[in-house]
DNA sequence: CGACACATGTAACACGTTACATGATTTG
DNA sequence: CAAATCATGTAACGTGTTACATGTGTCG
């Protein structure tokens, strides 16, 4: 649902044809998020079959299309939609961690620091990789932005880790004595 | 890609029969992610299809499934490997306001401001359910790690669109003068 | 008995994605 | 001329999701 979502607000702009909708797509996303073109087609044909699209005027031999009024509509709404409330987002890293805490804790805190520990090293690469765009100023501000989403939502998911593991470790705890929980890799390590 | 995996990884426990593994990836996720029972079993289907998972010699009139080797691999791999790294998760958010910032600047800040209020008020829905999920203990530690999960991942979102702000505020002083930018809702506002 | 959980499955559809085929036009 | 870009499309497949049909067992 972004596909879809992204060619209607496109055509907002005015009409225009499939493969400029592409270039468009990828131009706006600063060339990060390619699109394969055979993808705007079929989905302006689902747009079509949906009545949010229609078929524009057409200047040459090019097949140029335009928003209907019930895709105005749906464009306006999606403006101000928060994305990924109702329903709320399958995401994948939560339920890998909640899969790995109804396992055995060991392994639990195994998953939870091998993931902290693969996350700080992609949040290095993607600082890096900012910096870089920062420098450059050609970049455009788009594939700028798209670096620092990446960032921050990588730091998010860090402290969620960590959050996770204090959980997982007085959950232990509180079950001291027998059965002692492997407390592997000291929390808030050397790392960082 | 998660209900696959999930099912594979809850497999890795003992054979199971479908309806048990709907339960099972309820109760992991402490209810907060129901699964259609239906969708387990053609999942199954699918994985039996790619040799994930095969028959188990069954105790009554119940189908039970178990992992295959290569079934076995794949959830190991899976432990230890980051979600959303290749390829880079096509977020809609960021999709969201990359194409309003590719519109005229006044519609991207309105675009901008009313998902931040909007994600504000999210922010304090789920903080209010966090707390309740605190005070009552019974509710399991996955169902309140979810919520923690989607807190931080909106606080993440909030400084991004901070940012977003920002970057495109600065765009428009140095295209000072002529065309003034519109800066609408002073930034940090008296919300929240 | 009636409702509810357990249990298995099918059919249909949505969106995203890739690979492939085909041709016109531009440009080095 | 050859290669790249522009331009349109089709076919096939993958996962996720819902709705529906069907039957057993259990418990109040």
């Amino acid at each position: 649902m972004a596909v879809r979502e992204g060619i209607l607000a496109l055509l907002a702009d005015g009409p225009r044809h499939g493969y400029g909708l592409k270039t468009s797509f990828e131009r706006a996303t600063g060339g990060v998020w390619r699109l394969n073109v055979g993808q705007v087609y079929t989905t302006l044909e689902r747009l079509e079959r949906d009545g949010f699209v229609a078929a524009a005027p057409a200047d040459d031999g090019q097949r140029s299309w335009r928003l209907t009024d019930r895709g105005r509509d749906e464009v306006g709404e999606w403006w101000w939609a928060v994305p990924g409330e109702e329903p709320p987002p399958r995401d994948e890293l939560v339920l890998k961690i909640l899969l790995a805490l109804s396992g055995p804790p060991d392994h639990a805190l195994e998953v939870i620091s091998r993931q902290r520990d693969s996350l700080l090293t992609l949040l290095a690469q993607r600082r890096r990789e900012a910096d870089r765009r920062r420098r450059s100023a050609g970049d455009g501000l788009a594939g700028h932005l798209v670096v620092d989403a990446l960032l921050l939502r990588a730091e998010a998911d860090i402290r969620w880790l960590d959050l996770c593991e204090e959980r997982v470790v007085e959950a232990g705890d509180a079950g001291r004595s027998e059965e002692p929980v492997v407390r592997r890799r000291s929390r808030r390590g050397g790392r960082r």
